[in-house]
DNA sequence: AGGCCCATGTAAGTAGTTACATGATTAG
DNA sequence: CTAATCATGTAACTACTTACATGGGCCT
């Protein structure tokens, strides 16, 4: 499977300037119900990038701010970009190991799983909290970009499937909690 | 990240033997939302596996099948699924191509995203699909086995959420389609 | 007879994570 | 003053995919 870590950074890079550790926070923070990425991929990638003229490094007029690498996309960097856009998709890689361990279940596991499914549900709602924020920071803008309405769609799928797995989760914890309870009796 | 590709052998062949093809037909037909494996992954590790006594292979009466290596969980197997159960899980890996697509796009890329979001569409429902013919498979067993209910909970996890994919798909491409018409005009 | 699916495997290459190193800045 | 966060990077390792090889059985 090809690497794609270049096309994120020219993607985010288009409209605004950031620093490799800002492109990890943002992937983190808006995109992690689909994608994520390490250190060990970006900041490599960033530096070949560079190199190749696809990215290029933006000079902060503000000295006292500290020193960060600032890039953003090149011509040539835009070209590959809608290259990339109208490629054909290979398939997908997920692997979330609680959604296993709740397939694979069975009686033996049932206390794990209430456990598994204390933290699914928490962490899901965190992020549900992330998504929902930058949505509403999108929306508050008058003055939409013309790549916003396609974010804010994107965002609207994220939290549709982080309410669904947060509510999901919550329903199935009763219902196994009460199936715990009626043995205990 | 640790490879878990054992505890995804040792607990689908706890109930059912079954060769490596089947487990990957499995995993790909009934866990792709939240999981998948290539041959270069399961058929090493099954060898290994069955060396280090966790698996073992299953002679089968019937004479006539043509050969094919059916495996299932030793008791020492069934024990080192269950002390997995119990730990705490790694974080997701995931990458969707696609949405990453949907993500980063701008009004440039409007053709390519009505393009992206049929195959999309068309994508989930076939796995929609895979997922309500296992389901339904499932109910209709009168006599339960006791994992079938955390089978059949994940399984409704899995429906609900091609669902939405579906339906957030149409929607959008209907959306985007009428726009430009619109432009067009 | 040909094509498709079943079935098992391996080798080479690539993608990806983790742990480590380093140091500045900011908030309490 | 110290802990957390910002910030950049690299090396070693491991996980994973892909492409290839091989062949039987089934359907038409």
């Amino acid at each position: 499977m090809k690497k794609k870590t270049r096309y994120v950074i020219l993607g985010l890079l288009r409209d605004e300037a950031m620093s490799g550790y800002q492109i990890k926070q943002s992937i983190d923070t808006r995109m992690s119900f689909f994608w994520n990425e390490s250190y060990g991929q970006l900041y490599p990638e960033l530096n070949a990038m560079e190199k190749e003229g696809f990215i290029e490094v933006v000079t902060i007029d503000n000295p006292t701010q500290r020193e960060k690498n600032l890039y953003k996309t090149t011509r040539k960097g835009l070209e590959l970009f809608n290259q990339w856009m109208a490629l054909e998709n290979d398939k997908d890689t997920i692997r979330s190991e609680a959604l296993l361990k709740f397939f694979l279940a069975d009686d033996q596991n049932k206390d794990a799983i209430l456990k598994h499914l204390d933290n699914f549900q928490q962490q899901n709602k965190a992020q549900l909290k992330l998504y929902q924020q930058f949505y509403q920071q999108l929306v508050s803008f008058i003055d939409l970009h013309n790549n916003h309405k396609y974010i804010i769609k994107m965002l609207e799928l994220g939290i549709a499937q982080q309410q669904l797995y947060c509510d999901w989760a919550k329903n199935y914890r009763n219902e196994l909690q009460r199936q715990v309870q009626g043995e205990n009796k």
